[in-house]
RNA sequence: GGUCCCAUCGUCUAGAGGCCUAGGACGGAGCCCUCUCAAGGCUUAAACACGGGUUCGAAUCCCGUUGGGACCGCCA
């Protein structure tokens, strides 16, 4: 049989980490199995859906490359169904018009929960035969409540094992309000039986709803799925992931420089294992997932793991590929790419990507490349930039400037007769050269800015310099 | 409050009764390398929540305690 799975957002904001693990097992599970993943919209609260939302988590899901084989389908344009669905079980006896105002309900709620009494439904509505609290109250707007009858409902669960549950505990849910619109557990039933979903795989904040759901499953007569309720994904003080833990929309990884593929290994990784593998393909992803091996313990993000991913991954990718992704970091910052001079993007990216766990810091790196006019660090110039090294900058501009071939290899030699000559370490020269070509302290390595800033932009900054110590002297004389 | 879930280094985890003096990774510390910063290499600190069982033997199985989390809506 065909393993189908889905992913069933509701559009009520952006697409965050917790719902892209999700959307990355029931994708994995599915690309394993060689089945179908499906993107479902559960979009039944009109007043707190929205198409921005819509729109997000599709990008979202784009971005970190998770297609999908059919969808998006929308609840919303599915209410005809979902009310058949809930008159049927009206018909059938298996559910019964409930009268009490949303009002009514939530009064009754807050008195049994200020007396420290569960907040259950009293039933008031159910022994009364469809319509019997009054015939005056045919016109009167009604809700569908579910019957859930005494028992107990076992979920068998890939994930938790078997948890059982006391009917007792569960309310007759209302399946369709009294606007008529569906709600949730009623929904998420027929949608999945009708999608033939084999496979529900969803946070373990849903298990509890889990019961509900099966036993409108028996009541429709629909074939159960098979569920695997994943653990939940904590913020670093253990309550649930939320905005102050800092950043948990998926696209404000896309804008912090991240790359979508360590944030997918990342997720991979939190909750499931392959021994002790940590870095993984897309391909090896797919081939080596399953939910035997998802843990049942929820786990705490942790940004640091995944920037050090984030790193990984720009340290081991192909500088073209590097560059391309680097370029609207580049024109956020305002410099328009086509038009950097004469300096190849790729080769400048080669000199900073071990010193870049993001594409913002990777930006930050390369700005002194491109800048029109160096502007040196106070600090940095009043220790580096001294009349001692005037001698120096001379020779080398000299030198470079009747260099043949312009390459790290020759360059590095006329600073190694120079410190042979002088007697002196490549500390004391390949710092304040730094300085006067970088602006600052820390750049990648001297030779390689040299041979990637190119025989022009080096010489007119080590005049610039030049320029900038005499005067300093004449000042301090 | 009720129901349910969970419990190995700070964090993610390996571990399916003897292979565990508990392994890996991130982060931390130290050393090496070194033109700065990185990267890299090496070393190191750091955990089976607690208490009872079961067993020749338990991180692994059972029970309890404690701790954490989730859910209890005419939200999803």
């Amino acid at each position: 049989m065909e393993v189908r799975t889905r992913f069933a957002p509701s559009p009520t904001g952006y697409l965050h980490i917790g719902g892209a693990r999700t959307a990355l097992f029931n994708w994995l599970f599915a690309r394993h199995h060689k089945g179908k993943f499906i993107l479902r919209i559960e979009d039944t609260d009109v007043a707190r859906s929205t198409d921005e939302s819509t729109q997000a988590i599709l990008d979202g899901m784009q971005w970190l490359g998770l297609d999908y084989d059919e969808g998006p389908y929308f609840q919303s344009k599915r209410f005809d169904l979902y009310r058949e669905h809930a008159y049927k079980l009206l018909e059938t006896g298996k559910a019964y018009k409930c009268y009490c105002t949303a009002e009514e309900l939530e009064q009754r709620r807050k008195d049994a929960l200020a007396q420290g009494k569960p907040p259950k439904y009293d039933g008031r509505c159910k022994s009364q035969g469809s319509g019997a609290r009054g015939q005056g109250s045919n016109d009167k707007s009604f809700a569908i409540r579910f019957k859930v009858s005494p028992g107990t409902t076992l979920v068998k669960d890939i994930i938790k094992s078997n948890v059982a549950f006391d009917n007792n505990e569960i309310d007759d849910l209302i399946i369709l309000r009294s606007d008529g619109t569906p709600t949730y557990n009623l929904c998420v039933v027929v949608d999945d039986a009708t999608m033939k979903i084999t496979h529900v795989i969803r946070g373990d904040d849903h298990l509890n709803n889990t019961p509900k759901q099966i036993l409108l499953y028996e009541a429709f007569g629909y074939p159960l799925p098979i569920f695997a309720h994943l653990p939940m994904i904590l913020g670093s003080d253990k309550t649930r992931l939320s905005k102050r833990h800092g950043a948990t929309s998926v696209m404000a990884y896309k804008e912090m420089g991240y790359m979508p593929h360590a944030l997918v290994n990342y997720l991979a990784r939190l909750g499931w294992s392959h021994g002790d593998q940590e870095i993984f393909t897309i391909e090896e992803l797919t081939e080596k997932f399953s939910l035997e091996n998802v843990g049942k313990s929820s786990g705490v993000f942790n940004p640091e793991k995944l920037l050090w991913l984030n790193h990984h991954y720009i340290k081991e990718s192909k500088p073209y590929d590097m560059a391309k992704l680097l370029e609207p970091f580049l024109e956020a910052k305002g410099y328009a790419v086509g038009t950097i001079h004469e300096l190849s993007l790729p080769n400048v990216v080669k000199t900073v990507q071990e010193r870049s766990k993001t594409f913002v810091e990777m930006a930050d790196a390369v700005e002194f490349y491109f800048k029109e006019d160096v502007v040196y660090e106070e600090k940095a110039a009043q220790k580096f930039l001294t009349s001692e090294v005037l001698e120096i900058f001379e020779i080398i501009t000299s030198k470079l400037d009747n260099l043949p071939d312009f390459t790290q290899k020759a360059i590095e030699d006329i600073f190694n007769s120079i410190i042979n000559e002088k007697n002196i370490k490549l500390g004391k020269i390949a710092q304040p050269v730094r300085i006067a070509l970088t602006g600052g302290t820390v750049s990648p390595g001297i030779f390689e800015v040299i041979e990637n800033l190119g025989r022009e932009k080096t010489i007119e900054r080590l005049k610039k310099a030049i320029v900038f110590i005499k005067q300093k002297g004449s000042f301090s004389t």
